[in-house]
DNA sequence: TTGAAAGCGCTAACAT
DNA sequence: ATGTTAGCGCTTTCAA
């Protein structure tokens, strides 16, 4: 598919070619000091003691001369290796995935490998596309973020092919990843707030496609059954994890029916979207309504009231899903964890008397 | 450098050759389609009126059996063409930059571009680390931005290169560029505080590496003059953009000194961290501290205070940037101007009648 | 220590 | 309509 549109995709408007990327190459360089080719190769690679000093000094001089830069796709279409690694997330405008992205080049770049980045917002077709384009353009590895709830001819592929992969969150499938206990991260906030008193509790989930937030919502679930309290399936919401959409569903529930004394957000943004929703209904945070989101992004410890929330590092998880990825697999399919860890701020207290 | 070092930059640990990107080859289709590598280029490129739709039919048939993809870099390093562009910025972390980065994306994207998202965190040698990598990696062209006081050199190499620029924030430099009127939207921002009536008003400002955070000084600065109202040099103070740092700032200022009765932040995240500050210092904002942000992020409209700040699109202007660098240059030096929106929320209010 | 030459996988003349 | 072939710029045997 991706093969067979190509022209159609391209043509709609080709980029005018690159007037020849400078034009110098290893001949232009070889010409100039009077070696071969091979002999410019070697002395870019490095290769020890294959090289005269002074041959090796004349060429770098050459070199700097023509501002000569290497050719990386031919390079690359010889070795078979691109340093470069393919990154999928849903969004990068959603901080999370932004704060990961970062630990994943400051992992890679490291090493002089470059990222890929491709936003899905989970559409199945678009990361398929994605995964097709990054093949073909031969990265070394492709690091697929967001969890979902992937087909297995989605997967055939992945694991199939030579590309490396690493996911990022909960897959169906075997393959080295970085993962988030999020069920007990959440079954953790629930409890905070069943251990405060609370009992009329409303869950602002994420996406269903996002398996991230389906266990979250799991781990809601669990909190509630060992406290013997009914889930609160009625008000069950979801939103995007965007701000707007817990703002949204916050209002509607607010609207409709007897306000509750908690929210459990499935993330920060939509938890700081409730707690606007709750101040423009006249309520008061945690007064009477106590919020909490999860993943602890940058600005949650900043807005009024602090938020309490389920706090992971980020950036730390990119850096394991960089490392993992460049990293030769120990043994094989590799898995490192993380859990969540509860942050206790001022959004969230003991219910009122009044309720 | 860049040639040089490579070696020693990338043996670290070399990633295993990608167990031959699955191996089938256009020879492979051609053989078993029996048909020359010419005609399955010629069906894959979809080359018109050149393939009897019999033969097209059987060599399509063999590509899915194989599942076949072409490698974009045998096929780049031909054509020239790479249909990736290169993203330098400051911090994807920043929601400024990861709303224009989305931006980008989306608008190239729909052309099967690729995007290669590199962190440069303002530093010199990492911008011009990138820019090397880049253009050996063939991008077709490189957006760069943060702003910023780039040597001349630098430019020298963007310039000349073949690879297309297109710059994000103002440079001191002739180039294709998405531009933001800063001073105009500073100087707005400033004067609304002004003519509230506010004349203890301390400013946030940026890193004075970033001339986005410059330009807003400046103007901040013409308000005042325009206003005939002197300017709080005395308490200006400097801050990274992230909230941690208009925390801090706005802290120190609050402790040192009489309390302002507003404050300028260089950009949103800034101002929460800032209102935060305020908050703990036992006053109230609008009550007794107003705060206007820049930039208007998703969350500045459910923070609470809501944050009054200067808005602008930056998924548009991120999708201008995408465009830009795709297009052939209608004429030459095109320049996209972008203006802040003043959006008044509930940070801002006239000072009381204690000051 | 250096060079010649055979690819890497694909496109694009040029032939047929 | 199809095939042959010469590159694209680089790495890497294999010789010298």
């Amino acid at each position: 598919m991706a093969a067979r549109d190509r022209r159609s995709a391209s043509s709609t408007r080709p980029l005018a070619p690159s007037p020849a990327g400078s034009g110098v190459t290893i001949a232009s360089v070889g010409r100039l000091a009077g070696v071969s080719i091979a002999t410019v190769s070697r002395v870019l690679n490095n290769v020890p003691g294959q090289v005269s000093l002074a041959t090796r000094r004349r060429v770098l001089r050459v070199i700097r001369e023509l501002d000569y830069r290497p050719n990386a796709l031919a390079r690359s279409l010889h070795q078979k290796r691109t340093h470069t690694i393919g990154l999928i997330l849903p969004d990068i405008t959603n901080p999370y995935y932004a704060e990961i992205a970062r630990g994943i080049e400051d992992a890679i770049s490291r090493r002089d490998y470059t990222l890929i980045t491709c936003n899905s917002d989970r559409k199945l077709d678009r990361i398929s596309h994605s995964v097709a384009l990054l093949r073909e353009k031969q990265v070394d590895g492709i690091i697929l973020g967001g969890g979902g709830t992937l087909g297995a001819p989605h997967f055939a592929a992945l694991q199939g092919c030579g590309t490396r992969v690493v996911l990022i969150g909960r897959y169906e499938v075997k393959l080295p990843a970085v993962r988030v206990d999020n069920v007990a991260g959440a079954r953790a906030a629930a409890l905070h707030l069943l251990g405060l008193g609370h009992r009329h509790i409303v869950v602002l989930a994420g996406p269903p496609s996002s398996s991230t937030s389906v266990d979250r919502l799991a781990g809601y679930r669990r909190a509630f059954e060992e406290s013997a309290v009914p889930f609160p399936s009625r008000s069950l919401r979801h939103g995007d994890l965007r701000p707007h959409s817990g703002y949204e569903a916050a209002r509607r529930l607010f609207a409709s029916s007897r306000p509750p004394t908690a929210i459990l957000a499935a993330n920060d943004q939509m938890a700081i979207g409730a707690m606007r929703a709750i101040l423009e209904c006249g309520l008061r945070v945690p007064d009477q309504v106590s919020v909490v989101g999860f993943d602890d992004i940058a600005l949650a410890s900043f807005v009024t009231p602090a938020l309490t929330t389920m706090a992971l590092p980020l950036h730390r998880m990119g850096v394991a899903a960089g490392e993992m990825i460049l990293n030769p697999a120990t043994g094989g399919r590799q898995e490192v964890w993380f859990t969540p860890r509860l942050v206790v701020r001022e959004s969230s207290a003991a219910p009122s008397a009044r309720t």
